[in-house]
DNA sequence: CTAGGGTTAG
């Protein structure tokens, strides 16, 4: 490759081939006969992006004469901007060990680094250098160090650096704020945000998404939102946002149609609201009209699917994805998301081939990565790796252990279902909706009745609703155990409409018990809510056949036989117009 | 010469 096509290949966006050819070229030739600023542009510019970034980055500084504290600097930068935190941090330290003394864009780069990457004691280094090598007067490392100690939630250390500097500027100002915002603090942050002596709009957007996030409160939001004397794109998103967070889809919409102009976050953000309120053609919709489609939009997509059980359609929209031509591969979040349909599936091949996948792909395993798989490898029937997995990761939270506990009831491991449980609740985190559904269905597994009731009870207990899954796996668990009167008088107490899970598992205890009278009831109610399932008719013929009325069981196998008649002649009529 | 702050996905 000749050096004046390369600065021409420069002067645009490079694609993932293009850039693999730089970097063949960076690797197989010295570059000592490019000049430095050249290379520099390399960095800059090239967006080929994969783990193999680092050692990318490592080359292309090895192969310079003598890389000065610039280009380590640069380097730094870029590697921090591209989300590679701890590879950012590590070249910081490698270039002192080659004897350079670091610049100060290459501290705050390596501070935004910790700061992203919540590496606290890479950041209590920093802070020790910024003193040791005298930089304690610039606002740029002054600023990145508020920011660093803001993020990780520590505002004494992030205050005392903050009236510590002789000059501050709106985005010093700015950090505190975050700072104050991200510890849930909205009056500190209020006070800050009236004292600030400038207000840019991003103080004012931190605010707004604060009343929005933190305080819950979109009247005062909507109130600061309207004051703005300059609103950008990222405002508009931020009301959105609040608004989709409180539940409020349709304000959500009008605010989104309302926008000026809208980016892939407006319609992200659109989306997820989509998806929570199980809006699936919506969301489509928007992801379709999508001009430019980035990974975050393909992660978000792809979780409304797995979120709203359609695992099928979600590994459909993966597929396309890897065969789309975009210029980065997938991460953590789209496995993630992609290992849950594989889990709703319950297909462990499609799982075995994620899991080859995120190895090859060096994709690091952080705890919901490892939940997810958790959860696959526990609904797939390997229980003990489910375990082993559980046992890796750094912090079990709420959907861990719900997902390990729901496994164990899945696999009749119902001692060490409840074991969990109270290993949870021991641990100071309240239990959910999901895992009391894992333990019901522990108790259901091993027909303990009595401990099922007490379950059921404690739901409500913790101030919580059950659901009709709730009430479904209930009533399973009295019918089987022959209690159908009871099964049948906690279905007509249900707060809410009955669902066919509901009426199923009482007429599936009654063919068990082959109970005529509630049998009846419930396949009544199973046929006016999916009139075309022929299970449930069936179902009901047996329980006639097994008590001997032998005329009312044929009746009902023929009306499934037209059933399935009328089902065939239809698709045939569709396919022939 | 650059650099530090806000919005999105599980």
């Amino acid at each position: 490759m000749v050096i004046p096509k390369l600065t021409t290949l420069l002067n645009n966006s490079l694609s993932v081939n293009q850039a693999k050819q730089i970097h063949a070229h960076v690797v197989i030739n010295t570059l000592n006969h490019l000049e430095p600023l050249l290379v520099r542009q390399i960095l800059l510019s090239t967006s080929y992006y994969s783990r193999s970034i680092f050692q990318y980055v490592q080359k292309i500084l090895h192969h310079l004469v003598s890389p000065d504290a610039f280009s380590w600097g640069f380097a730094v930068r870029y590697l921090s901007q591209h989300g590679q935190f701890k590879e950012a941090f590590c070249l910081y330290i490698q270039q002192q060990r080659v004897g350079l003394c670091p610049t100060t864009f290459a501290v705050s780069s390596a501070l935004k680094a910790c700061a992203r990457g919540v590496c606290k004691i890479g950041g209590l280094l920093i802070h020790a250098q910024v003193y040791k090598y005298g930089f304690c007067c610039c606002v740029y490392a002054q600023t990145a160090l508020v920011d660093l100690y803001s993020k990780l939630g520590d505002m004494e250390n992030a205050l005392k650096v903050f009236h510590d500097m002789q000059q501050k500027n709106v985005v010093s100002w700015n950090s505190i704020l975050y700072g104050h915002l991200k510890s849930g603090n909205l009056v500190e942050a209020r006070r800050v945000f009236d004292e600030m002596p400038i207000k840019d709009v991003i103080s004012w957007n931190a605010m707004v998404s604060g009343y929005a996030k933190v305080g819950n409160d979109m009247d005062h939001a909507c109130t600061l939102f309207q004051e703005m004397p300059l609103k950008n794109l990222a405002s508009w998103n931020a009301i959105i946002s609040g608004y989709v967070d409180c539940g409020r889809f349709e304000s959500a919409r009008s605010y989104f149609d309302a926008m000026p102009q809208r980016n892939n976050v407006s319609y992200i953000t659109m989306m997820a609201g989509y998806s929570k309120c199980g809006d699936v053609e919506s969301a489509r919709g928007l992801f379709n009209q999508l001009s430019e489609k980035d990974i975050l939009s393909y992660n978000a997509m792809i979780a409304c699917y797995s979120q709203n059980s359609q695992p099928k359609e979600a590994l459909l929209l993966f597929n396309q994805m890897l065969e789309a031509d975009l210029n980065v591969q997938p991460d953590g979040m789209t496995l993630a998301s992609v290992i849950s349909a594989c889990s709703q599936l319950g297909d462990m091949r499609f799982g075995s081939f994620v899991k080859n996948y995120i190895d090859k792909l060096g994709i690091e395993m952080d705890d919901h990565l490892t939940t997810a798989l958790i959860d696959l490898y526990a609904k797939c029937g390997s229980i003990y790796k489910a375990f082993e997995l559980f046992r890796s990761l750094r912090k079990k939270d709420l959907v861990a252990y719900s997902a390990l506990i729901l496994g164990c009831g899945i696999n009749g491991k119902t001692l060490d279902a409840v074991k969990l449980f109270e290993k949870m609740v021991n641990a100071n985190i309240r239990p959910n909706l999901v895992t009391f559904t894992g333990l019901l269905t522990a108790y259901n597994h091993a027909g303990l009745v009595e401990e099922g009731c007490k379950c059921f009870s404690s739901i409500m207990e913790y101030g919580f609703l059950p659901s009709s899954d709730h009430y479904g796996i209930m009533v399973d668990l009295l019918g089987r155990a022959g209690r159908l009167e009871e099964a049948y008088n906690l279905i007509k107490d249900m707060p809410m409409q009955p669902d066919t899970g509901v009426w199923g598992a009482l007429l599936l205890a009654c063919r068990v018990h082959n109970n005529v009278e509630f049998g009846e009831i419930a396949a009544q109610h199973c046929f006016e809510l999916e009139p075309d399932t022929t299970g449930y008719y069936l179902l009901l013929a047996n329980i006639y056949s097994s008590v001997g009325r032998w005329e009312d069981a044929r009746e009902l196998r023929k009306v499934t036989e037209q059933k399935k008649l009328a089902k065939i002649s239809g698709c045939s009529w569709i396919k022939s117009s």
